[in-house]
DNA sequence: GCGATCAGGT
DNA sequence: CACACCTGATCGC
């Protein structure tokens, strides 16, 4: 949870997450993502008269960010007074202070930060310096070093402060299995469920939060079935989660939620009510996404473990792990990094001590704490590939491969040798659902649900949509309440929609490797490519499948092993972004706020690009996209040619580059694996954790990152 | 009645 | 495990 109390050194007139105390005299406003530990004092009638009482005073934040804000009718307040910054556009806006007529120009650039959809980091250039606010992030190893406006002429730009998201900053939190990793246990999990019958379904126990969309996206592609959602209203401009989830509750995935969803479960009812048709009762496993981390030479579990008959517990993450905070700051070799979170037993010094290493100022004094830099300012890119074998094989994001394509690679070795065998013998399933299923979304299965009388009195008809018309010779769904008429008018599914696999294309690249490389992958899996990730692993690392009354062994994820295959030459550096600025006024003028057709139809599109899509686990190709931002960014930036052009520029070489730097791994430049450097001892680790467990304060001078520059 | 805060829960 | 967020109790305006 954010402590950020919402104003940086460097820019103290601006406020960012944080809008209640003496943020409410800042000039101007940042909101990096709608989560509501960011939102603190958003909706508070103070703030709201200071905004009726000014012209100048703006909220600004990416279209992602002020879709979903909108949504709530909390904030609609703030329709008139937010001003939209597309990701990846430097802009300039000035700080007015409205008494004196002072002004201050700074640029902000709003970077992706995969924490959840529009959530972003901001990068301030101006008089007080460049200072990186990172919001909550997630980044995978080597991510930074793919954000062309981080670099400046070929070089990471100088950028002595940052303000971190340090929700996991602690060595105990060293490893998160990645996204795709985590991803494709998922999958795998409910594939072994949901394709022994109709009647068997998943319901993902998420929290109220934003963030698990594209495990929702990944699921209702892989399985063409939607997921069910309480509401969608938030992503009515957002067709590529759109297009995946659903009110229709006639589905086998869920997500819905409901007061007392716990008692439903127990009661083996959907916390929407739903059940089968015919009586026959449904078969309900619970997913509960929850983050397992694992330290630095500890040995890992899989991404999915049984906690009871039939739940289980998934790895997710929406925050950087220590190792990947690591490497993002020695990517940008901060000066000073301000912690924005006090991660979990720990206190504030704790974690500026932890941080203290991994300041440029301190590995210069010390000793390098685990990054030989040698100098400030790397050339961005100078090796193609390092060291394969270690950690950053490991834990490579090999997300950098479109997903999709990397997970039927998966899926393909994996099902064939395991889960193949573990489906063999299951019982025969409704011939209409095969595992992949072509069907089209919503109308997979023949089960016929219907309302439950108890259903659930939420609210949610107000949210129910139309399916197509063939649905309802499949399903039999009645209104909950069948007094209130269905809204038919609101987001009516049209067969015209643009589907979400429409969205990218298939590269040939990675599937012609299928045979070979399944054969390869097998091999990795089991441990020799990336011996660390399951090395030690070959015994109690079972994942269970819950069509086994016992524990199935098998390593649902190797993706790092990936990663080697799909290796390919780095991308090139654009040149320095800076030379197209977008200027903003304080008045919005942006078209995109006043047009929600062009504009918002993209809103999604900030994840647009290699990083933001690796992000987010997304995989489509981006040219489409692309080239409707740029249609609308022609629009957006025309008090800027300038900008207008780079833009396209930028889009251009996205859309040609975006497989290469796709397909890259995080080791495209000269940073060794962290682990290496350090090379901690067993036993001193033993003893480190045993304090750390302990809640001793930790005097290492054993472990020169920990210690750092305490001299 | 509303907001802020805290405790307790998932 | 933690995170994000909800609910309910309490207090003050």
């Amino acid at each position: 949870m954010s402590s950020f109390q919402g104003r940086m050194q460097e820019y103290p007139s601006a406020s960012i997450d944080r809008f209640d105390r003496d943020n409410l005299l800042a000039k101007a406003y940042f909101l990096s993502h709608c989560h509501k530990d960011h939102m603190k004092g958003l909706r508070a009638p103070a703030l709201r008269r200071r905004l009726e009482c000014s012209l100048k005073l703006r909220l600004y934040c990416s279209p992602v960010t002020k879709e979903i804000l909108l949504t709530s009718s909390k904030y609609k307040f703030w329709e008139n007074y937010i001003t939209v910054i597309e990701v990846e556009t430097p802009t300039q806006i000035s700080l007015v202070d409205e008494t004196t007529g002072e002004k201050e120009d700074i640029v902000v650039t709003l970077l992706p930060a995969g924490h959840c959809p529009g959530s972003v980091m901001f990068l301030f250039e101006g008089e007080g310096g460049t200072v990186l606010y990172t919001g909550d992030f997630r980044l995978a190893r080597g991510e930074a070093s793919r954000m062309e406006l981080l670099h400046s002429a070929g070089r990471v730009k100088d950028i002595p402060s940052v303000y971190l998201d340090t929700t996991f900053c602690d060595p105990k939190f060293y490893q998160i299995p990645t996204r795709e990793e985590c991803l494709n246990g998922i999958l795998e999990l409910v594939r072994s469920w949901i394709t022994l019958s109709s009647y068997h379904v998943v319901w993902l126990n998420c929290k109220a939060a934003y963030g698990y969309e594209y495990l929702f996206t990944n699921l209702s592609e892989e399985f063409s079935l939607k997921v069910h959602l309480n509401k969608l209203d938030m992503f009515n401009n957002m067709p590529d989660i759109l297009h995946h989830v659903t009110t229709d509750r006639t589905t086998q995935i869920h997500a819905c939620r409901h007061p007392r969803d716990e008692d439903f479960i127990r009661g083996t009812r959907l916390p929407c009510g739903i059940i089968a048709r015919d009586g026959t009762p449904l078969r309900i496993i619970t997913i509960k996404p929850s983050t397992m981390w694992f330290g630095e030479r500890i040995k890992r579990t899989n991404v999915i473990v049984r906690t009871g008959e039939s739940s289980y517990r998934a790895c997710f993450s929406f925050h950087s792990s220590f190792s990947e905070i690591k490497d993002f700051l020695a990517y940008i070799q901060p000066v000073k990094v301000y912690p924005n979170v006090v991660p979990m037993g720990r206190n504030f010094e704790d974690v500026k001590e932890i941080l203290k290493p991994l300041c440029r100022t301190c590995s210069g004094d010390g000793e390098p704490a685990y990054k030989p830099l040698g100098q400030l300012k790397r050339s961005r890119r100078s090796s193609v590939h390092e060291e394969g074998g270690d950690y950053t094989d490991l834990f490579d994001d090999c997300n950098l491969v479109p997903l999709k394509q990397k997970l039927r690679f998966l899926q393909r070795w994996q099902l064939d040798d395991e889960t193949r065998d573990l489906l063999s013998d299951l019982p025969q399933r409704d011939p209409s659902i095969q595992s992949g299923s072509m069907c089209e979304p919503s109308v997979c299965s023949t089960t016929e649900f219907f309302e439950c009388e108890e259903s659930n009195e939420d609210d949610d008809d107000e949210d129910e949509e139309e399916e197509e018309a063939d649905v309802s010779s499949v399903w039999k769904e009645e209104p909950s309440h069948p007094s209130v008429p269905l809204t038919t008018g609101e987001t009516v599914w049209c067969t015209d929609t643009p589907r979400w696999d429409m969205f990218f294309k298939q590269e040939p690249v990675l599937i012609s490797e299928t045979e070979e490389g399944s054969e390869s992958a097998k091999e990795q899996g089991a441990g020799s490519q990336s011996p660390k990730l399951f090395s030690d692993s070959e015994d109690g690392d079972s994942t269970y499948f819950p069509s086994q009354s016992s524990s199935q062994s098998t390593h649902i994820s190797e993706p790092g092993s990936q990663g080697s295959l799909l290796d390919a030459e780095p991308i090139h550096i654009p040149e320095n972004k800076m030379g197209c600025v977008k200027f903003l006024s304080g008045k919005d003028n942006s078209p995109s706020n006043t047009t929600p057709g062009v504009g918002k139809r993209n809103s999604w599109e900030h994840q647009r690009g290699n990083h933001s899509d690796s992000a987010w686990g997304s995989k489509r190709d981006t040219t489409d996209t692309l080239a409707n931002i740029n249609v609308r960014c022609s629009e957006h930036t025309s008090l800027s040619s300038n900008a207008t052009d780079g833009h396209q520029t930028e889009s251009a070489q996205s859309s040609t580059l975006g497989l290469k730097s796709d397909s890259q791994t995080s080791s495209d430049f000269e940073i060794p694996s962290t682990p290496d450097s350090e090379v901690p001892q067993p036993v001193q680790l033993n003893v480190l954790y045993s304090k750390l467990a302990a809640g001793e304060t930790v005097q290492i001078e054993t472990n020169k990152q920990l210690s750092g520059s305490k001299s």
